[in-house]
DNA sequence: AATGAATGAGGGTTCATTCAT
DNA sequence: CATGAATGAACCCTCATTCAT
């Protein structure tokens, strides 16, 4: 893509064995010498990169965070409904944070406790998820598709409070193995409790017959229909 | 309660020195000078009581999180209802919090993300409340109070990784102050989604027509209704 | 003397081997390890008693200025004549330096080029030399035993410069071994100058009685004359 | 002069920013690629004209030091009467030094406390200074100009030690402004001294007597005379 | 039981110097 | 010639931990 001259690319290989040996080890517990092994480079090299150990760590999300964050101000121009948008945002985050697992580590392990990172410029990229979501769900209940009693701070709490939960589970103990499965089963029940139709609903009870049919079915409305066709409209 | 030995009142200013060194300095920045000092005693004496600043740090929990834990179990034996049920736990979990922002950050801040500790006996007390969320779900389900299509690890996931996303940002940013005031909310959102009892009307739902014409209307239902029926039981 | 708490005595003996140490090696060729060998302990320990090597460096002068400058003010009380208390200081000054090498290695070529120190407390002491010369050289010129058209700030270059050139080259070349012994010749040259023409009046001066005697003891006459006939040229 | 290829051009250039920075900085604290950036090249091409960082500091006298040499050489030639080449040197070392305050400050900060300059042949040139006016003194002596008790090596030593004094103030205080203001004065204190009492010693001198009343008046020669007698007057 | 005093071990950081291009 | 890039070698400093008193 961009040209990319040596020393960027070497910047971004101590990068990477850092956001690795970070996420393995630990930041204090890590060392400077660990990283430069891990980048088969010396220390002083990393050094003539990055003025500070605790800078390297603050430079691992850099254009990554950056890039997430476009992608998904970009994605969200496509798509229409607020509750697809809030799925597209968890499945983006989900399926990045299930593949790059070295980075989550780092990232909601290690800076996310750093009252000084909360201070530094990466940080605002980190956040933007924060932003997306809470955006979304005013979005949503301005265009009536949410309950306008809900407070949009705890939605997008409970949001990134499971997201960052199940990522963290899984980078400590192993947790899912397919954090991206439980995309859909969570949307469903964030929606059905903010989705302001449910009510209404409760008006159309009294008419229709197939309603036999899904009951036979077990799991209702959760399968075929392309994504999720229970959510979907 | 029970006795309390000189030592063991020695003991116990110690964990509280350290609580609050660590919730304010970060395990690693803070060292045993600091926590001697907050302690009034000397370095050395720390060490007549804890073999190691890791074993300190291990200790913080130790009687607090038991008597949280009993606590807990107790006072679940008297709730009817497993909405309620949950809704005393995270009332319960919230408000301790709350209330203890240092035991909090060296909880979730510290403890909570290291490798070791999961490991550690002590952990045993913290995890309780996994498990008592996680069996609580359950139940709902079993009795039909709750949807039998939900995952219950996934409802865990969401009430603890919303509990814990809402107390760590509280410490790190001052968050929202007053926390329980989110119980019922919280609840209410949670439960309003897994309730057995909304599903069944939305099956109805799914069969009418007027259904297909509100669709193309756009902007459906516009918006609110009752209060919360669904926590009203 | 004083009371030497133990922790007193250890500080002391750091001191001295710090002395030696960048006396020898110069400060920033020598290191903490040089100067914990040097006084038996361990690098940790001089980390116990000085903040940092700097201040290890700063902290050298401390007692032993204080003390000179006591002396001196001392001393002074008690002579008359404010050719003799230049003498007296002068005296003090290259016994002293001259008596502790180490100590003047210290002070004279490395401190006194150090900037920084310029700014600390305990330059002050090694300041009064400065002051005390300046002083005496305005109560003679007040008392008209000095020529009241010198620039007293010149003589006290000169004095201070002499000695300064004196030690220091001691220190360097192994310069003249005895300095003591050209405090006499040294005062005599600044109170009379070295002009030939003006001993030849002088010897008329000395018809007196006790000129004669004075004579006889070896080192006849050493003094003044008028303007300053010999640069008349 | 002489012809300056491309390359000897760059090696000035080089120097004259290792004077600044060094000057400003100090030898040990000042970088290679301080000096680098002063003199707008990169390191590596300063290790193509000096083959160490020492060796650039050696470097700093060489052709300055060379010329001032040569320059006094030859001015001497032109001036008779002791005082007056003693006035000369004096005057042009003050003007030098005063006019060019870096070199000063590596001179006489630097390179005078550095063992290992003292062994190197560019120290020759920075002696010479020494030299001449030894040589002076012993001219003058020899002469009959200067007294034949005095000291030749004590009065280079003044003279020498209140330039080096002087320079060194300035360079570090901020001394006085204009040092070359100094050089009559400094030359009349040495020619003559500063004793009030020679000039009344010339009324004296055809009178006879009353030396010895003015001795007894107490101010002069209050004190006994243990010391040093004869200079005690 | 309590601590003053001492230290081993180790890590981050700096910088003069080298060398291939 | 000039330099970008890399690094070996040190050194200062910190701190958890020990132990004699």
């Amino acid at each position: 893509m961009a040209v990319h001259p040596k020393s960027e690319i070497r910047k971004g290989e101590i990068l990477r064995a850092a956001e690795k040996v970070f996420a393995r080890n630990g930041y204090q517990e890590a060392t400077i010498s660990d990283v430069a092994r891990q980048a088969k480079v010396s220390e002083a090299t990393i050094y003539e990169y990055f003025p500070s150990k605790e800078e390297l760590l603050f430079s691992i999300p850099g254009e990554t965070a950056r890039r997430a964050r476009e992608r998904i101000e970009d994605i969200l121009q496509y798509i229409r409904g607020t509750s697809n948008k809030l799925r597209a945002i968890i499945y983006q985050y989900l399926w990045f944070y299930e593949n790059n697992p070295d980075y989550s580590a780092v990232v909601l392990l290690i800076l996310k406790q750093n009252r000084r990172f909360l201070e530094v410029a990466a940080y605002q990229d980190v956040r933007a998820l924060a932003r997306f979501v809470m955006d979304i769900v005013k979005e949503g209940i301005a265009a009536g598709e949410f309950r306008d009693d809900i407070n949009p701070f705890l939605v997008r709490s409970i949001i990134l409070g499971t997201i960052e939960h199940l990522v963290i589970r899984r980078v400590l103990l192993g947790g899912p193995e397919r954090l991206v499965e439980l995309v859909d089963p969570l949307i469903d029940l964030i929606i059905s409790g903010i989705d302001a139709r449910k009510e209404e609903k409760i008006w159309n009870v009294r008419i229709g017959m197939d309603q036999a049919e899904k009951m036979e079915k077990g799991k209702p409305f959760s399968e075929k229909k392309g994504k999720h066709p229970g959510r979907q409209r």
